[in-house]
DNA sequence: CGCGTTCTTGACTGCTTTCAAAGATGGTGG
DNA sequence: CCACCATCTTTGAAAGCAGTCAAGAACGCG
């Protein structure tokens, strides 16, 4: 079966609902992460599926959002990284979250929100807006535990930066960063999409280029990883699991209940 | 006037509501906080000063919630300091974020919720359980401002232990506190209860405790802090702020229109 | 007053940064 | 097809911020 790469326009509800919706969840890597967060009726699916007709479109370095903006409205990262950036008056810069496809962007509950951070196009970047979700529905569910994991990743964000060394936390951040892309189906066998340079590592992970690039050499020399052309390949990560008791987060006790026993 | 110090059982729905709403801003500072994030109805305002009247209590140094447990309820931080903290496997322990009075805790959207981090009481804390807040109400709104400031602190301490030096993290960090407090009404005049120890603030701060001390005392030398008995008193909070371009956040657009001409 | 916790201090180590410059890589246009 | 340029990666030497270890002083509580 041959998978529509772009959704044909126009399309709705429509005769073989089930056939279409097992397409979506493989065809985008946004629609396959959130429909993998809570189950989604068709016709959620639909709407997922329909909202993606509409791109917003952003070259690599460009602002997605300002800091104290006003946020329009709530939006789904369809393809590309993106990034939460603080930056300093003296040129220091702060990598806080990245957003990878199936994130959601300026989903906010209270009145008049503002932007609290820049975000920032780490590649080349679509979005198209996330649909309105009914009180209790499948896609509010969707949507609150996309929150609940950012928050999660925010984290242990927090516990790289204050308590890991530079080894540590690359460890533990490409493992976080393999997790998540696994959820939207971009991993294969441990190899991962990396279109970061090392100074964008380094704005992540709070640390120099320079000393990103020594502590990878290091992890190469101990075949650990290989990275070649925007591509990380995990050559032993039971081995990088085991070593600093990396745990993947739970939010929900049906989410713990799909790790013991996976569904594919 | 007399201020109530303990909510007396069974107040409803009174005569004079406003005097009452009045009152209870500035008796609980709990209160006063969530009062502050939204216009509230005398009904809600009534509905928080019931809840009030269920304590939980915990001692200092106990586990308030523990990782990967279900989260049964919301709940109010009445008084005292929480935090949620990350404990390795190895001792290392990293603080992840404060709680401070008027936060609030476990307030989850998706089902059957579970805890991400540890939440740990740093002093003798006392909890309420949080009023029900139908969509739309103001409450719900005091709940939404909440959630996204407690967000864009985790920002901060994201940039906070990434970017800034030892002397940088303690300013920048004191300030928020300040501002934190501030919003509870428990801060006169730039001084701050401040219950932390050094080993506590280090876990904090992603630092060493001596190397804690050391910092603080070049603050002292510098005439810039004072810290005696769970007191701080910034001596200079103009220098303070200028030194690292410190701004504070702002989540909604009515809440920056009041930063420009304060309520009082 | 006595004991445990917290704070303070010193000497030494080391992880990470800084500064600078040389290679590699990839995309573009002639 | 190759030269060219900008960007990214790699390397070296030196300095600095923060950590470690250890022990003594101060503080606060019962």
């Amino acid at each position: 079966m041959t998978l529509p790469m772009e959704p044909p326009v126009g399309t709705r509800v429509g005769l073989a609902m089930r056939d279409l919706a097992a397409a979506f969840a493989t065809s985008s890597s946004a629609l396959r992460r959130l429909t993998s967060l809570a189950p989604l009726s068709d016709q959620e699916i639909a709407a997922l599926y329909d909202a993606e007709r509409v791109r917003h479109r952003f070259a690599a370095h460009r602002e997605i959002m300002s800091e104290g903006t006003p946020v329009r409205e709530a939006s789904i990262l369809l393809s590309g990284w993106a990034c939460r950036v603080r930056q300093f008056s003296d040129g220091r810069r702060q990598i806080l979250s990245l957003l990878l496809p199936g994130d959601l962007i300026g989903m906010c509950r209270q009145r008049d929100p503002l932007a609290v951070t820049m975000v920032y196009a780490l590649t080349d970047v679509s979005l198209c807006p996330a649909p309105d979700a009914p009180p209790r529905s499948g896609l509010a569910e969707a949507y609150a535990v996309s929150g609940a994991l950012e928050e999660a990743y925010l984290f242990r964000q927090i516990a790289r930066l204050g308590r890991l060394s530079a080894y540590e936390r690359i460890i533990d951040w490409l493992l976080e960063i393999r997790d998540r892309l696994a959820e939207a189906g971009l991993v294969d066998s441990d190899r991962l999409p990396m279109p970061l340079t090392q100074e964008a590592l380094a704005d992540t992970l709070g640390l120099t280029s320079v000393h990103v690039n020594r502590t990878l050499q290091t992890l190469r020399r101990e075949k650990l990883i290989e990275w070649r052309g925007g591509v990380v390949q995990l050559l032993d990560p039971a081995r990088l699991v085991t070593s600093l008791d990396y745990q993947p987060v739970s939010v929900t006790k049906a989410d713990r209940a799909s790790e013991r026993s996976p569904a594919y």
